[in-house]
This record gives C-alpha cells, sequence and structure tokens, in this order.
DNA sequence: CTGTCGATGTCAGTAACTGTCATCAACGCT
DNA sequence: AGCGTTGATGACAGTTACTGACATCGACAG
C-alpha cells in the first residue's frame, strides 16, 4: 500500500483545468488546485514550474511528434513538403481530442498571460523544427522561415479546428490553411 | 515650477533598462527601478502595468506604422507586396536606434518571461496587420496568413539586423527574408 | 532488521502587484 | 486675492505566486 495516491501530476492537471474553466484563471489559486487534487501548494510546485505551466503538460510530446515526422520524411521531399508531412501527422493525434482542446483553449483565449505561455511554446516548436530542418541539410534563413510558415498553417488550422460548430477532422482544415499560405506568398 | 520632475515614464523606463543590463532582469526589484528614477514601487504600477511592459513602450507606436504603411500601399498590389512595402516603411524608422534595440534585445533574449511578452507583442502586431489587410478587401485566411508571414520575416530580418557585426541597414535584410520565404513556400 | 530514498508536508520568507486614502502644487474660476 | 478641483505622487496594508530549508515516513534493497 502505497503511502500516497498515485498519479499526484496529472491530479493537478485535471483540477487545474476543471478550476480555471469555473472560476477562470485569475481567480483561481494555487492553493485551491492543491486543495482540489488533495495535496499542497508546495507539492504542486515541484511538479509544475508555475500557475501556467500546468496547462502545457503536452506540449514536449507535440514537439518531438514534429521532430519525428520531419526525421522520417523522404529526403528528397522540398522544405515545404517536409512540413506538410509533419502537418499530417501531427493531425492524427488529435482525433478523439477536441473536446478537451476546446475546453483548454477556452481557458488559454480568455487570459493573456496563458496566451503569452501558448506563444511560447509555438516558438519551442519552430526552434525545433527549424533544428530539424536543418539536419536534412536546409540552410539558414530557408529553415527558420520554413518552420514558422509551418507553424502559422499550424495555429490557423488549429483555431479552426476548435472553432465551435466546425466538425471536419484536422488535417483538411491544415491543408487548406498551407494551400493559402501558398498562394499569398507566390505573389499575385 | 512643478512639483515633481517632469518625464516620470521615461526616467522609470531608463533606469528599467540600464538595471536589467547591469544586474539583470530576475535580480533587479521594482523598487529598485523607481528608487534610481526618483520615484516610489506603486507610481512605477502606475505607469506600467507590470515588470515586463517597461521594455515594450514603443511597441504600439511600432504598430501604428504598420498599419498606417498597408493602409498606403497602392489598392491594386498584392497582399505580399503590401506587406513589403509596410516592412521597407517600418525599416526606415530603425535607423540611428541600433545601439539601444541591441541592448534592450540583449535583455529580452536573456529571459524567459521576457520574450513571453516579446511573442504576444508580435502577436499583436499581427492582428493588427491581419485586420488592416482585411480592410483593403482581402479575405480570410489569406489575411492572418499573410500577416504571420509578413511578422516571421520581420522577425527573420530584425534578428539578423541586431546581430552582433552586422552592419548593414534594416531593409536589405527584410528583402533577403521574404525572398527566401517566397522560394522556400513556392515549393522548390 | 536496518539504512537509504523519494514524494510529500510544514513553515518562513521574498517580491510582484492591488486597493485605498492622504498630500499638495497647479490651474481655472469668481 | 481667494478657493475649489484636479492630477500625479506617496504611504501603507494586503494578497498571492513562488522558493529554500528541514521534517516525515512508507517502500524497498541488502
Amino acid at each position: 500500500m502505497s503511502r500516497w495516491e498515485p498519479n499526484a501530476r496529472e491530479r493537478l492537471a485535471k483540477a487545474a483545468l476543471e478550476l480555471y474553466s469555473e472560476r477562470g484563471y485569475e481567480r483561481t489559486t494555487v492553493a485551491e488546485i492543491a486543495k482540489q487534487a488533495g495535496l499542497t501548494e508546495r507539492t504542486f510546485f515541484r511538479h509544475y514550474a508555475d500557475k501556467r505551466e500546468v496547462l502545457f503538460d503536452g506540449s514536449n510530446h507535440l514537439q518531438d511528434l514534429f521532430v519525428k515526422a520531419v526525421g522520417e520524411a523522404p529526403p528528397s521531399a522540398a522544405p515545404i513538403d517536409v512540413v506538410a508531412a509533419a502537418l499530417e501527422a501531427v493531425s492524427e493525434v488529435f482525433v478523439d481530442r477536441r473536446p478537451f482542446a476546446r475546453k483548454r483553449q477556452a481557458v488559454i483565449t480568455a487570459n493573456a498571460e496563458l496566451r503569452e505561455r501558448e506563444l511560447i511554446k509555438l516558438a519551442s516548436l519552430s526552434a525545433a523544427l527549424t533544428e530539424a530542418l536543418r539536419l536534412r541539410g536546409i540552410a539558414e534563413p530557408a529553415a527558420s522561415l520554413t518552420a514558422e510558415a509551418g507553424i502559422a498553417v499550424f495555429r490557423v488550422g488549429f483555431e479552426r479546428w476548435v472553432a465551435p460548430g466546425e466538425e471536419r477532422p484536422m488535417w483538411p482544415l491544415m491543408r487548406e490553411a498551407l494551400a493559402a499560405l501558398k498562394a499569398v506568398t507566390a505573389g499575385a
């Protein structure tokens, strides 16, 4: 018999999302989250660096997926097609996650601090993508710009995918966004 | 004779940049900044919403410049050319600001909280750009993607412009970044 | 049976940020 | 000249995010 209930980290993440949804991020204290999870405030900060981070536990996983997909693309593929392949691979793991994503995104969108954190996670993703593209022999600034463009497509596609009423799967939305970007940068 | 020294806001911004540069952002307290400026901590928070915002006083001005330049582009110009024109206009105002920009950027790059704030300012810029493009009749998602692409170019170009040893003016660097983006999204 | 380990609790402390009230030069009005 | 208002600042108390240090005690290896 264990001394404590297992899965402290997951309990904290769940409690945080619930409370942020109900009362709003700002009117929720860390002490309340910890109490809801049957823990203390100090333990919360042992699992998450700060009050925002608890909503971004999956971002490392997402980043790994992107990098892995880039690494597995055919060697001959053009940079933009590598990114497209990564977007397709990533889209798959979001199937069945839309209800959770919507709840989480509503919380993030409602608070500036959380939007900041989301942006730096996307920037980190972009940096990892840049590095993965460079490993394929793509030079700067093409690598950075391809990565930034890919993240821009991901952002726009994701926004539409979580939008209320939207029911199409993620990949077609990403493909549309990518096509729109290509059309726009083509010049006229 | 005035009751207080004038330009409290500017004094605070100057003191903050100096102290952040010398000791680092985290080891500087708001009380120290205020004291250096001959004011109190409470007054600091009357001028700036938080400890980060004091480094981003100019971002509204930059945003206005972007929007204004988009509005003044020839009506027949393609979206990407409108953004290019805006980048050129914006580049002009950075002449003579490179030493200041380098000092400020060094502080921001060294701290995650400040990078977050910088990212949300760029996101706000992107949103304003999107709106300005929509006012020209450009539909979604082309407007968003053009704006995001423009900001990506600005980011890459700016990064090179502030890099140590770089002496070329801003606009050629922006032009190069834009050309690289076009090359990359063209598909190869 | 015993010693180490690891997750948690407890507690004190710092600093960012906020609400509230007081102060007092400047300024306009009579 | 007198006087009420205004606006920028100071003073001060309070909340809460976050950190460091030390204590606790089941699990587990030997």
